[in-house]
DNA sequence: ATATGTCAAGAGTAATTACTCTAATAGTGA
DNA sequence: TCACTATTAGAGTAATTACTCTTGACATAT
């Protein structure tokens, strides 16, 4: 592997088990044994290889609109891979709002891309509406869920850690759990059974 | 007023605006012009500054069992209350996994107070069911809820930032009204009565 | 009056951070 | 082979941080 990916691997692994702060880059120089010069040679900065990571999150994570879920078990599916994504770069999340007030450039790429995802998140919610699958009696229901999501999304691993709770990769099954528990007054008969099916399977 | 306190108001006020590790010490004493010595002289570091503040604003916003919320009014108007303070402790939520990762004496009383939190949540919802505001079909219902409560008190702020709004000390009305949301489903006849009075008044 | 504790100033400093710079080596295409 | 570019090591450093230490002013108690 290229010593530009040694560099995000480590980085990675550092950030996720201690912070940002404390893993500057001469601790990741240092845990990887290349020395400073080569690392900066990579990466300008730190702010260079968060946003990196960053944007390699962004990639295993996005969907395409035209790929966006279109019933409920696909929902549910699209989830499983998105908390994969989450623990992956768990780090980025814990410490979400410090790093965007550090890192002005951060915050206004992260910004748009969270307005997007926002927007995406919503259209899935009219397209199951649309299926069958979910019964809006109001309209802010969309609203009501889409913010749902996005709190459940952004802030549930930390929201554990608050609790004492140690996250880990299948932790967020108690979230999908929520999300459902959210979404249940608006489900449909229809949607219902494909998720017990699905439970099944 | 005494400078052990003006040092945790100039500190707040810093964290607030910049974040706590562009504010240190130093800056906190030039800022009020005070010397680094009386500074320190009056808190050891600025762990112990983070660490006073928290315990100030638990101080704010702690209702001891015997007062927790009894119907559907008095809960939103606790959260009312509860929207000051995190306005006013702000920096601390938008931190706050990144503070609890570099201090572990914040971070094992910080989970404490928060299960006690959580905790009392829940009770509140048991108490609301007693008093007819809350109609509970199964019983994890509660449990749902209660997360929903924590989500939005300790990450709605947090979360609209991600969103490029600017927050307010009346920005927490739209957390209200999502919660507001998320108990709809099962708000009795008689709950919706009362807060349509509330309202009004 | 003297002693004692409190509060304050500000100089000084060890440690850390976030790099830069130079020089050397390895690889690659002409 | 030679020229050039890419990669790497590691010494060196300016700036910052998070304090400590000494000194002194005041207030109060004895």
């Amino acid at each position: 592997m290229s010593t530009k990916q040694r560099i995000l691997e480590t980085a990675l692994e550092l950030f996720n088990t201690t912070n940002t702060q404390a893993a500057t880059t001469n601790h990741i120089a240092k845990a990887m044994e290349i020395s400073v010069g080569n690392l900066h040679y990579h990466y300008k900065n730190r702010e260079a290889i968060i946003f990196k990571l960053y944007k390699q999150m962004l990639e295993e994570s996005t969907l395409l609109v035209q790929d966006l879920p279109k019933d409920i078990v696909e929902l549910f599916e699209h989830q499983k891979l998105m908390s994969k994504v989450l623990w992956k770069y768990r780090f980025f999340y814990r410490e979400l709002l410090f790093l965007l007030s550090r890192d002005p450039l951060l915050k206004s790429r992260y910004i748009s891309d969270n307005l997007a995802h926002r927007e995406r998140i919503r259209i899935t919610f009219v397209n199951l509406a649309t299926h069958g699958d979910l019964d809006v009696p109001i309209d802010n229901i969309y609203e009501q869920l889409t913010d749902t999501v996005m709190l459940v999304l952004t802030f549930w691993n930390p929201m554990i850690e608050t609790l004492g709770q140690e996250i880990d990769e299948n932790g967020f099954e108690a979230a999908t759990t929520h999300l459902r528990g959210s979404m249940r007054p608006y489900l449909t008969k229809q949607a219902l059974d494909k998720l017990r099916k699905f439970d099944d399977s």
